[in-house]
DNA sequence: TATTCTATGCTAACGAAGAAACAACACACA
DNA sequence: TGTGTGTTGTTTCTTCGTTAGCATAGAATA
């Protein structure tokens, strides 16, 4: 999976993390692997981003995680299990790579987020998120259908209070109707799009309107 | 993850919180790090709040929480949330609800299922799967469209080698096509039905059908 | 053997982000 | 209304990440 320089830069930054809590900058990085170039680096920080052991922020400054280790340095030559001729079966595992995000209830057009009493956490693959602040809805209505959105699916949102247009938002108007609609920005007003042919779309003054996050995954169970 | 400079704050932060109850005012914090102006404070907050670390009311005196430690030192966060309980909100934090499931690849209407080389688990939440054995497959095509089922989606099967007439299934025609598709008995007929109109139907014997798993979640990242 | 691919190494230049300092303004709360 | 506090903007400098171009070694392939 990993070249021995990957290995290397990894277990380093690991290393650090776990000293400092700060990753190192590429220029540490460079002097630890005694390098006289930060592009090597640059490389090999891609090549673990690209093998999901590292997360990054690009140009942020030391903005990494570590994602995963490589201690599954598989056992036998039975891990070249070319084959799965009836596609081989695993144990499942339980595997740490989930962050647990808040529920927060649900949300529909036209109706404010209906709120949970309690706070209901769930689980979703950390592969889904950045590093940013996450919560989910459940989605109730069709109002956004033609986006392969159902009812009863539930979104992964990210906390932000603004998006570009086309992006599919949670926004909130007059401080009291919370919706999940494509954003567009039309000159001063904010258009909320459905994706239903039923559901027309609604323009407001900026003023009106505020952003709640974004959507940036969902999950649906059959 | 951060800089040494956001990771003096958090910490000074954190600690102040820990031993007040209240988090430090811009004002503090700027005496705290030696500075001459709270601007510097400002973006670093910001830079904290943009990487998960910290929440914050905008225009709330000293309305911080944080929701996380660099490399999770623990923050027994009971303490912390005593007050501002408008925040409710939990960290994100990994828990062990996950189970590792192999992606076996691409899966599109009217082709075999593209094989990796290599395999890859992925992680789904556990409370998608019950106790049977599963694996993941990217949708490729939009023969499934208006059934939510979007181009790029990943989809969480259960192997079982039948179903009931509306299920959704992976099904393998001739031992080389494998596509997902509603499943419709027909008599001693199966029929594929897809999910979108510029695609049609197609009615086999049974014998030439066979069931490889039935659809029982779905992940998109957007 | 010749060819190609991959990982790696180096230089140099560029541009983006972080940080410090000063200033002015807006808002909340008493 | 005034004080404490948070927000924004500008300027300047530094640190850091990104990219392009070129070169080499080893492994895999033809």
């Amino acid at each position: 999976m990993l070249t021995k320089k990957q290995h290397t830069l990894l277990m380093l930054i690991h290393d650090k993390l776990k000293e400092d809590g700060v990753a190192p900058s590429f220029e540490e990085m460079k002097v630890a692997l005694e390098l006289k170039s930060k592009s090597g680096i640059h490389r090999l920080i891609n090549a673990l981003e690209e093998r999901g052991f590292l997360r990054r922020l690009p140009n942020r400054a030391r903005a990494l995680e570590i994602i995963k280790l490589p201690e599954d340095e598989d056992t036998s030559p039975a891990s070249n299990n070319l084959f799965r001729p009836e596609f081989g079966n695993r144990a499942p595992e339980v595997d740490p790579n989930t962050i647990e995000i808040p529920l927060h209830g649900k949300i529909a057009a036209g109706t404010p987020i209906e709120a949970l009493e309690q706070y209901e956490n769930i689980g979703v693959p950390a592969g889904m998120l950045g590093t940013g602040s996450y919560y989910a809805l459940d989605v109730d209505g069709d109002s956004m259908l033609e986006a392969g959105i159902l009812d009863g699916d539930r979104v992964v949102i990210e906390r932000c209070d603004s998006a570009n247009s086309g992006s599919i938002v949670v926004a909130l108007v007059d401080e009291e109707e919370a919706t999940l609609k494509t954003l567009q920005k039309r000159g001063p007003d904010i258009a909320l799009e459905p994706s239903n042919r039923d559901f027309e779309t609604q323009t407001y003054p900026a003023n009106r309107v505020r952003i709640q996050g974004r959507l940036v995954g969902l999950l649906r169970q059959y």
